[in-house]
DNA sequence: TCTGGGGTCCTAGGACCC
DNA sequence: TCTGGGGTCCTAGGACCC
């Protein structure tokens, strides 16, 4: 038995815990560049904002309507999410961190337990130790718990928590459930099944399983034998390491200037090699890109990119931030009006095989650049007792190139002076 | 005027090996 | 006109997730 904890509205909620005149007013939150919206309470989804709908298409609704808009804030947001996941590892034997807002626990061991009264337990928990609302699904496999958490979610009588444990509730719950509704189940495979009359999740389960294999392939496959009640997706209790690290922004505004991209390269370099340190991995490739706006059709378009291999793998900043700079002159474009940029690294190995991977060619390598290595560790550790960019490469400038951000909350939960800002 | 960021897995096809 | 069998590795593209 698997259950799923899914948080409601989870940036919106967050938002709330530490404002409560929000309770009952429409919140929103914005993504990056305060372009779109990306988290809506109830009250804002009843108005009919749409998830993903850019900011100024709606701003005369947000306005109407006084509902309260944050830019995102990931410090609080991340923060608040490992106190709900600290929460509900002490609820259940074994914990699998989805993502930042969802978490499996495995109830294998509460067979013989009332589920639906621990999954209330586990809702009052949470709420009682974070603030954060959350509904529970619980089912055999993961794609049912997940079916099942959706009912929690849309269906109030079920007050939060939906167990599907016996072949009725299974298909009942199956028949209620559409298929673009399937954990797995995107546009283009909703369009397929639809075209080829598979409406339902009930459809989905009976149909015939070489016609899913060849157009679903493996993938799909999973999906229809989850979907009939044998569990084929495990528990992952570790996450395994990242293959990849990406740094990208849009911009505030337009760049044009080579200085400036070359400010925002340098800064996305620095933070890919920060978050690779803190991963304890190593990266052998690095892509740079540069983009123009998809949207502006009164200016060029230009989508530049390049990779290249790095001489050994590394993690050092100045050495992958010396070399996306290299790779930007490649790739820059006199005339161009950016929009957005980032930088890439993959081939990522853990920092303990780097003995075995060598170059050939690179001498120093074998009397490994034990300095460089140390003021590392430094600016790491400084960084993190005050804060991020406390202390910094030169190059990396936080330039006019910088995303807006005009309607951020405080880092209630992380920062003191943050705090002692709201109480002034 | 204004449109996010960060990931994964799978498949097919090409280049190459013996 | 005919031209094997069995592999690996890499990349691009397409699908999906939050």
């Amino acid at each position: 038995m698997f259950a799923l904890v899914d948080c409601n509205n989870f940036y919106a909620s967050c938002e709330r815990v530490f404002n409560p005149a929000l309770h009952l007013r429409p919140v929103v939150v914005l993504s990056n560049n305060d372009g779109c919206i990306i988290a809506r309470s109830e009250e804002a989804k009843a108005l009919g904002i749409q998830m993903g709908m850019p900011e100024f298409k709606c701003r005369p609704l947000l306005k109407q309507h006084d509902v309260a808009v944050f830019s995102s804030n990931y410090a609080l947001y991340g923060d608040m999410s490992s106190r709900v996941m600290m929460t509900l590892a002490s609820l259940a034997p074994e914990i699998e961190v989805y993502s930042i807002d969802e978490a499996f626990l495995d109830m294998t061991s509460f067979a013989r337990f009332d589920l639906t009264k621990y999954g209330r337990l586990i809702r009052r928990t949470v709420r009682q130790h974070t603030g954060i609302p959350v509904c529970v699904g619980m089912a055999p496999t993961k794609t049912l718990a997940k079916i099942a958490n959706r009912l929690a979610k849309k269906n109030p009588h079920y007050q939060g928590v939906c167990v599907l444990a016996t072949a009725e509730e299974i298909r009942t719950a199956l028949e209620r459930t559409k298929v673009e509704d399937i954990w797995g189940i995107g546009r283009q495979w909703s369009k397929l099944l639809q075209a080829n009359r598979i409406e339902s999740a009930a459809d989905l389960a009976a149909a015939p399983a070489a016609w899913v294999k060849k157009h679903l392939h493996l993938v799909g496959a999973r999906i229809q034998v989850e979907l009939q009640g044998t569990s084929c997706l495990t528990m992952e209790l570790v996450r395994p390491a990242k293959q990849s690290i990406c740094t990208s922004r849009s911009f505030g505004r337009s760049v044009t200037l080579h200085e400036e991209l070359q400010q925002a390269v340098a800064t996305f370099a620095a933070r890919c090699a920060v978050k690779l340190r803190k991963e304890n991995s190593l990266a052998s490739l690095l892509t740079v890109f540069i983009a123009t706006s998809p949207f502006d059709e009164s200016c060029k378009r230009y989508w530049g990119t390049r990779t290249a291999s790095l001489p050994s793998p590394t993690s050092d900043s100045m050495t992958i931030l010396r070399a996306a700079q290299t790779m930007l002159e490649g790739i820059f474009r006199a005339g161009m009006s950016y929009k957005k940029a980032g930088v890439l690294v993959s081939g990522i190995v853990p920092k303990e095989a780097r003995s075995t991977t060598l170059s050939l060619f690179a001498e120093e390598e074998l009397l490994p650049n034990e300095r460089d290595k140390k003021i590392m560790q430094v600016m790491d550790a400084i960084n993190q007792r005050y804060g991020r960019g406390a202390v910094r490469l030169a190059a990396e400038n936080p330039g006019s190139w910088k995303p807006q951000q005009e309607r951020l909350s405080a880092r209630y939960t992380t920062r003191w002076d943050d705090i002692i800002e709201v109480k002034g």
